[in-house]
DNA sequence: AGCACA
C-alpha cells in the first residue's frame, strides 16, 4: 500500500522558535557548553542537554526569538559550522516553544539533603546516629526525620550547598557503619537526593527532630522531671542528666584497655580533655572529659554496649558522670590531661626526615606488644572494632600521646576515619573535611 | 544528524 506522506517525518523548513534544537553534539556535552556557543547572540535563558538515546541532542532557549533567529542565520550563511570541541554541531528551529525542565527538587543542588533510609531495620537509625554520620562533612544545623511511603527519611540541613554535596556525593548508596548501630540491626543504606527545602522548621528537641543550632530549645513532651536532674525519654525510658564527662566501665576486659586506646575510641566524637582511669569493684573503669555535652552524647550514644575489641570483649557501658571538669594531677599511663601542652618530645632532624618520627619516650611499647595474652587463634593484637569504620579495617593505635601528635586523631570525625564501604570506591578528596569544619562541628555544641 | 516524562 502506498504510505500517505501526510506527516513527512522531517520537516526541512521550522517555523521560528526561540527554541533551537542541537543535534550531532559530543557525547554528553555541557550545559556550559551550549551557554558559550548561543552567547553571541543573545541571552541564554534555559538549556537542557544529553537529549535521546545518544544523550547527543540538546535544546537552547534564547530569551527573545530574534536572537535565535539571528543564530540561526549567522550559521546558515556561514562557512563555518557551529562546534562544539571541534565537532560540527546541526542548528535549527525546535518545534517546541519553550525548554520545559522537569528538574525536580531532587536535582536542584541545595543546602538540606533528603535522605531515605533503606533496610529493614531503617526505622531503628537514631537521629543521633544521622548527625554523627552527616557531621562528618560539616556542621549539621538540623535534622528531621519522618516516614513515609518511600520508607524512613531523613532532612539533615547544612550551613550550604558545597557542604551538603560533599556529604551527599560521599554518602548516597553507602551504608551506615555497623558500628554505629545495635548488633541486631541489619545494613541501612542511605539514598540521597536534594531537597527543596533550605531551612527546616524544628519547634522541640525530639528523638524524630532536632536542631543543633538551638540546644535550648524545648525538649519534647513532659520530659522534664522533678529537678532536672533526670529527665524521661520519649520511651518513657529514664535519663540521666547529660554531662560533657562520661564515666565508661569495662566489661569482660581480656585485653589490655590502655589510655591511648580509650583516647582513640572516644576521640572519633570530638576532641577529648581530659581522662582519667581507675579501678573499681575489680573492673576498670574511665572518666572521659569532652568540652561539651552534645559531643559526650553523641560518643555515648554511639559507644553504649559496643565493645572495644571484636568478640564481645571489653564491652563499654557509659553513663553520664556527675562531674563536668576532672582534676588531673599527674599525667601517667593512667590520667592524662590533653589541654595542657606537652613539651615537643618530637623534633624530626633534617637528616631523618622522612623517616618514622621517634617514638615519644613518655610512651611505652605500642600498647598491643605490652599485652598478654593474645586469644590463642590469634597472632595478632586486638584491635579496636569501634574503629572499624565504613567496613574497613581500622588504624592501629596511636603510637604516640602528645597532645599535638592526637590532633588530627582528636578532629577527625569517624565518617573521616576509613575509607567507604564500598571497595575500590575512592573516598573523593573534596568532600573530606577540613580539620577547621569539623572543629567547628564540634565547637558549636551546647556550652553549658 | 532529526525534538525531551519514559
Amino acid at each position: 500500500m502506498a504510505s500517505v506522506s501526510t506527516q513527512p517525518q522531517f520537516r526541512y523548513t521550522q517555523p521560528p522558535s526561540k527554541v533551537l534544537h542541537l543535534r550531532n553534539l559530543p557525547w554528553e556535552c555541557t550545559e556550559e557548553e551550549l551557554i558559550e556557543l548561543g552567547k553571541p547572540f543573545g541571552k541564554v535563558v534555559n538549556t537542557k542537554c544529553n537529549v535521546g538515546a545518544n544523550r547527543n541532542q540538546a535544546f537552547i532557549e534564547f530569551q527573545d526569538l530574534n536572537q535565535a533567529i539571528a543564530m540561526i542565520s549567522y550559521y546558515a550563511s556561514s562557512s563555518e559550522p557551529a562546534q562544539v570541541r571541534g565537532k560540527t554541531v546541526y542548528l535549527q528551529y525546535s518545534n517546541r516553544q519553550e525548554i520545559v525542565n522537569n528538574k525536580t527538587a531532587a536535582d536542584v543542588a541545595g543546602n538540606v539533603l533528603l535522605v531515605t533510609i533503606e533496610g529493614e531495620d531503617a526505622r531503628l537509625v537514631s537521629i543521633d546516629v544521622l548527625h554523627l554520620v552527616f557531621s562528618a562533612f560539616g556542621f549539621v544545623h538540623k535534622i528531621t526525620t519522618f516516614e513515609k511511603t518511600a520508607g524512613f527519611q531523613a532532612l539533615v540541613q547544612f550551613s550550604d550547598e558545597p557542604t551538603a554535596t560533599s556529604a551527599k556525593d560521599a554518602l548516597d548508596g553507602r551504608s551506615i557503619p555497623r558500628y554505629l548501630l545495635p548488633e541486631h540491626v541489619g545494613p541501612c543504606t542511605l539514598r540521597i537526593t536534594y531537597s527543596g527545602h533550605s531551612d527546616l522548621s524544628v519547634k522541640f528537641q525530639s528523638h524524630r527532630s532536632r536542631d543543633y543550632t538551638n540546644p535550648y530549645l524545648p525538649v519534647a513532651q513532659s520530659a522534664m522531671e522533678g529537678s532536672g536532674q533526670a529527665m524521661v525519654g520519649l520511651d518513657g525510658k529514664r535519663l540521666e542528666a547529660e554531662s560533657n564527662v562520661l564515666l565508661a566501665s569495662i566489661e569482660n576486659m581480656q585485653y589490655a584497655v590502655t589510655l591511648d586506646v580509650l583516647h582513640m575510641v572516644f576521640s572519633a566524637f570530638g576532641p577529648i580533655q581530659k581522662i582519667a582511669m581507675f579501678d573499681k569493684n575489680g573492673g576498670l573503669q574511665a572518666l572521659i572529659q569532652y568540652p561539651d555535652i552534645q559531643t559526650a552524647v553523641v560518643a555515648k550514644d554511639a559507644l553504649e554496649g559496643h565493645c572495644i575489641y571484636d568478640g564481645g570483649f571489653c564491652k563499654l557501658h557509659i553513663s553520664y558522670s556527675r562531674h563536668t571538669d576532672l582534676s588531673i594531677k599527674v599525667n601517667n599511663d593512667r590520667s592524662r590531661d590533653y589541654t595542657i601542652p606537652l613539651t615537643p618530645v618530637i623534633n624530626v632532624q633534617p637528616s631523618v626526615l622522612g623517616q618514622q618520627p621517634v617514638q615519644n619516650p613518655m610512651m611505652g611499647p605500642p600498647s598491643q606488644q605490652q599485652y598478654n595474652p593474645y586469644p590463642p587463634n590469634s597472632g595478632q593484637g586486638p584491635i579496636p572494632q569501634s574503629l572499624a569504620g565504613w567496613g574497613t579495617p581500622p588504624p592501629p593505635p596511636p603510637q604516640h600521646s602528645m597532645p599535638m601528635q592526637m590532633y588530627n586523631n582528636v578532629y577527625m570525625p569517624p565518617g573521616t576515619m576509613a575509607p567507604p564501604m564500598a571497595p575500590g570506591m575512592p573516598y573523593p578528596s573534596q568532600s573530606t573535611p577540613q580539620p577547621a569544619s569539623t572543629m567547628s562541628t564540634y565547637g558549636a555544641g551546647r556550652s553549658q
